[in-house]
DNA sequence: ACGCTCATCTGCAACTCATGCGAACAACCA
DNA sequence: TGGTTGTTCGCATGAGTTGCAGATGAGCGT
């Protein structure tokens, strides 16, 4: 997502209104690479704001989201997550810690699709399921020899 | 998953009653393409046999998920999406009517992921989001031009 | 066939995440 | 400074899912 500073311009052209709750939550969406959900994100508001509302964080995630400030991630984890890097990239999701990482995906794409029947792609989301190096160190490290490596896939293909 | 008949045998080796809500919901799984939420399954259910709980239908959902015959999908579209298709595939899912379908990834895959950190993959998931052909037959073809066509993605990196 | 045992089913309550609503509030402009 | 109107806040509500406990019935031994 933009600045802060240059957020405030976009919300004040909309006929919008620069509140201190969404100038903070401004500040403490930018450059947030942690995948906060809302209500992680209310917490850290809560710190700065005592007494800010959890309605407010959702209301102004919802603002930035519908205008393509923020990208909204499900990643099953039971809440949405919430991710100011709006540029093409993709996730890991540690099955452990829970941990959302931006990844970004080299090699000759694009990656044709069997069969489409008609379906027109918008976009694309790949969602990399595993463990992280944290959680992996304090595991005993004998049984992650037998997990794919580094690989997205194979090959594809089966039933 | 596997068959109604071959499930019989694996519940009952595990000490798993076979019960007639659990044989009919084998039966309503297997082969259903429809990706249907525990709701749409509960009301399918109930049409066969009037009285079936939907707590009955989640249960059975979850145990069979949990050994590993269905593949639970989180797509952000408010409920989970049960697959019995636990091969290796992916997922387009339209827009506009919520239909989910199941796609096969051709190319030379694998595609390699700069920097993942010491994170270890287990497994990837591909979410195409777009606009089916029913859908788009339904609508003015105009718009749909600037769309990208059976391209996944192009270049990936930015931020 | 019968009865026993324990897994399962069912209905309801509870829980999580998210949104609708209306009154109080405050940012912005004249 | 005052008025207008978008915003905030707290509560109620809704969707989806799970916990719980009593009733039920599948599977086993006899």
């Amino acid at each position: 997502m933009r600045s802060p500073s240059e957020l405030t311009t976009v919300f004040r052209s909309q006929g919008m209104k620069l509140t201190p709750q969404r100038q903070l939550l401004f500040r403490l969406l930018h450059g947030n690479i942690t995948h906060p959900s809302a209500d992680a994100l209310y917490l850290l508001a809560s710190a700065h704001m005592p007494g800010i509302s959890l309605r407010t964080v959702y209301q102004t995630l919802n603002d930035l989201a519908s205008m393509g400030e923020l990208q909204q991630l499900a990643l099953g984890t039971g809440s949405a997550r919430f991710d100011p890097n709006i540029g093409a990239h993709h996730h890991t999701i540690c099955q452990r810690c829970g941990e959302v990482r931006d990844v970004y995906l080299t090699g000759d794409m694009p990656a044709y699709v069997q069969d489409l029947a008609g379906f027109v792609v918008d976009s694309a989301a790949v969602v990399l399921h595993g463990t992280c190096a944290q959680c992996r160190a304090g595991e005993s490290t004998a049984k992650s020899d037998n997990r794919r490596n580094n690989v997205v896939y194979n090959k594809e293909n089966s039933t």
